[in-house]
DNA sequence: GACTGGCACTCGCTACAGTCGAGTGCCAGC
DNA sequence: GCTGGCACTCGACTGTAGCGAGTGCCAGTC
C-alpha cells in the first residue's frame, strides 16, 4: 500500500548498505549510517511494513534485512538516479576505445572495458547481420569448384563462407557472378534480402544458374538465418568476487548460461540504444540466471540499434553505477561506429 | 631411490583411487580394492617410503594419502597406458565434427566436443597464421581512401583488416595492387613473408608506391606479428565440478588466466601433432595455474602442427583418459583440415 | 496519531569438551 | 621381508553454553 517517503528512504538505505557491505542490515546500523531523523524503533516499524509488502526479507529471525528482487526493482525504478560517471571513468573509456583497428578489435576492447569498469561479467553482441546492409560481396576462387564468399557489411562486419559448386566454373563466370550479386545486393539490408536473392537465381543466364543457385543457398543460410549472430565475453573471473554468497553458492548455472550464445543473445540483443533494460533475479526468464541480474542496452551508430551489450552480476549490484557505465560505453561505441 | 614394482603399484593404486573418489586413500581401503597380495601394514611401509620420496603426502596426520604433483608425474610417465577410446567416444567425435561448414565452425565444434568428452575446460587455438601459407589476398575498395584487405590462408583462416590509404586511389590501381601482392605472396608461408613484402614496396612503380607502403605496413603488422593468434574456449562450467576442493577453493585465478589469450597460447601452442604434453600443477610456469593440470597437443593436416589444442583441469584428473581423448580429437581435426 | 525508549525474546555464531573412528607408525614374531 | 597387533593421533561430528545483534511489542510522551 502507500509507502510514505520515509519508508522509501529506509528501503533505499537498506539497498545501499547491503550492496556496500554484503551483510544483512539492522535498524540500529541504519540510523547510525544515514540521516533518517528517527529512532531505530521507528525504522523497525517501517521495516516490518516493507517486509510485509515483500520488498525486504530476513534471512533468519534475529538477523538484519536484505532486499528482495522486488525491493531492488522498486529501488531501480523509483529510488535511484543514474550516477554521473567520474572524469576518470570517462577518460578510461576514451583511452580504451581509441586506437581500435577494426571491428573485432572494437568489440574486444569494449567487452574488456565494460568488465573492468563494472567489475562484472560483460557481454557484447557483434553488430547484428540482420540489421546491417551489404557493402560488398567478394567471390574468391579457391579451386575450380570452390569459391570463398566474403561479405562486408556496413557495420564493419566481415563474414566468409565456403561455397562448394556443383560443377567447375571458369574465371569469367566468377567475374559475372560477382558483378551480378553486387549489383543486386549492395546497399540492401540483410533482413530484406531474401526475395532479391531469389530473383538473382531466376534472372541468371542459364549457364550461370547452377552456380548461382548454390551461391544463393549459402547466402540465405549464412546471412539471413541469424545463425551468425556472435558475442564476446569478458570478466568471468568477476563472478568469484563476493565469495560464495552471491549466486547462492554455485557458479555452475551461470557459467553454463554464459557459454550458450543463444541464451546470451536473447538476454542482451533486444533493446534500443536509448533504453536500458534491467532484469533483476527472478524477472529473468532463463532459469540458470535466476540468481543474477542483467543490465543491458543497445548500441548503434544512430538512433537504431545494431547490437546489444550489457553486464551480468549478482542481484546485489550497484545498479545506478552499472547502468551509467553500460549506457556510457554503449554511447561511445555508437560514436565509434558512426565515424566508420 | 629404487622404487620396486610393488611400490609403484601402490602409487598407481593411490592415484587411481584418489582420482575416482576425491578422498585421501588409506592402506586398508587400498588392499581391499586392489589385488596387491600383501597386508595393509606392508602397504603402509611402502607408503612411508613413497611419502619420503615426495610422491604422496598426508593432508593431516591420521588421514589417508594423496598424490603430489610429483606423484602424478611419475604416474603419467611410467605407470599409465593411454586408454583406448570407447566406440561411443569415437562415434561422438565423428558425429560432432562431420558437417562443419567452415573453419570457425570446425574450431567451435572441436572445442565444445573436447570439453564435453573430457569434462574439463577445453582450449583450441585457431590455425596459426605464422604456419599458414597465403592462398589469396583480396583488396576490396570501401571508399577512395579505404581498402579492406582480406587474406585467405591455406588452413582456411580468413583475416581482414582495414587499410587507410594516404591518398585517394583509382580503381585501376587497386587492380594492379591486387595483382602484385598476389603474384608475390600467394603460396608463401607467412613467417617467411617479410622480405617479400619489403621487396614489393621497392619494386612498385612510383605512383603505386605510397599505397603499397601503407598496404605492406598493414600486412606486416597484422599477419606477421603473431598478433592475430586466436583461441576458442569451452567448458568453463566444468571447473565447478568436484566442489571447491580442486583448485584450492578459488576459481578466480583460473578464470583470470583463461581470459588471457596470450597466456593460453603459450600454454597450448607449442607441441607437434605426434607429441602430447602434460603439465602437472607446479610444473606450470603460470602462477595462476599452479593448482591445475594441462594436457595439450598440436594438430595439423600433416605431420607438422598448425595449431594447438588441449584441456585444463584439476591436478586430480583422469590422465590416461584425457590424454587419449585429446590425441584422438587432434587427429580427427587434422584429418578434417587435410580434406580441405 | 506518530514517534520513542525499554524490555523480553529469538536464534545464529562461536567456543569448548567429549566421543568416534579412520588411519598411522612401530615393533615383535614368523 | 612380511605380518598382526597395538598404542597413538587427529579430524569430523555432536552437544552444550554464552554472547550479541536484531527483532517485536508495549507503554509512555509530544
Amino acid at each position: 500500500m502507500g509507502l510514505d517517503d520515509r519508508k522509501l528512504a529506509v528501503l533505499r538505505a537498506i539497498v545501499e548498505d547491503y550492496v556496500a557491505t554484503q551483510e544483512p542490515v539492522g535498524s540500529k546500523a541504519l540510523v547510525e549510517r544515514h540521516q533518517l531523523g528517527v529512532s531505530p524503533a521507528t525504522v523497525r516499524n517501517d521495516m516490518a511494513v516493507l517486509e510485509e509488502e515483500g520488498y525486504i526479507r530476513q534471512p533468519h529471525t534475529s538477523a538484519g534485512r536484505v532486499p528482495t528482487d522486488r525491493g531492488y526493482r522498486l529501488f531501480v525504478d523509483r529510488l535511484s538516479r543514474v550516477k554521473p560517471l567520474s572524469p576518470a571513468e570517462r577518460r578510461a573509456i576514451e583511452r580504451f576505445l581509441v586506437g581500435a583497428v577494426d571491428l573485432d578489435d572494437v568489440v574486444h576492447r569494449t567487452v574488456r572495458l565494460l568488465a573492468q569498469l563494472t567489475r562484472q561479467v560483460a557481454v557484447v553482441q557483434y553488430p547484428s547481420l540482420a540489421r546491417s546492409s551489404v557493402r560488398h560481396l567478394e567471390l574468391v576462387p579457391i579451386s575450380t569448384t570452390r569459391l570463398m564468399l566474403v561479405m562486408i557489411a556496413d557495420t564493419g562486419r566481415v563474414e566468409q563462407r565456403l561455397v562448394e559448386l556443383p560443377a567447375p566454373i571458369p574465371a569469367d563466370d566468377v567475374t559475372d557472378l560477382r558483378r551480378l550479386v553486387n549489383e543486386k545486393l549492395v546497399g540492401t539490408r540483410l533482413s530484406e534480402t531474401p526475395p532479391l536473392v531469389q530473383a538473382l537465381v531466376e534472372e541468371a543466364v542459364p549457364h550461370l544458374r547452377p552456380a548461382m543457385t548454390t551461391l544463393s543457398t549459402v547466402l540465405l543460410e549464412t546471412l539471413i538465418e541469424r545463425h551468425e549472430e556472435r558475442i564476446a565475453l569478458a570478466g568471468t573471473a568477476n563472478l568469484t568476487r563476493g565469495g560464495l554468497l552471491d549466486f547462492q553458492g554455485s557458479l555452475r548455472p551461470i557459467l553454463e548460461a554464459l557459454e550458450e550464445e543463444v541464451v546470451m543473445l536473447k538476454l542482451i540483443g533486444e533493446a534500443e540504444p536509448s533504453t536500458t533494460r534491467v532484469l533483476i533475479g527472478d524477472e529473468n526468464e532463463i532459469d540458470n540466471l535466476r540468481a543474477a541480474s542483467v543490465v543491458s542496452t543497445g548500441y548503434g551508430p544512430g538512433a537504431t540499434s545494431v547490437g546489444g551489450l550489457g553486464v551480468l552480476g549478482p542481484t546485489r549490484m550497484d545498479y545506478p553505477g552499472t547502468i551509467a557505465t553500460v549506457r556510457a560505453v554503449a554511447r561511445y561505441v555508437g560514436e565509434l561506429l558512426a565515424q566508420n
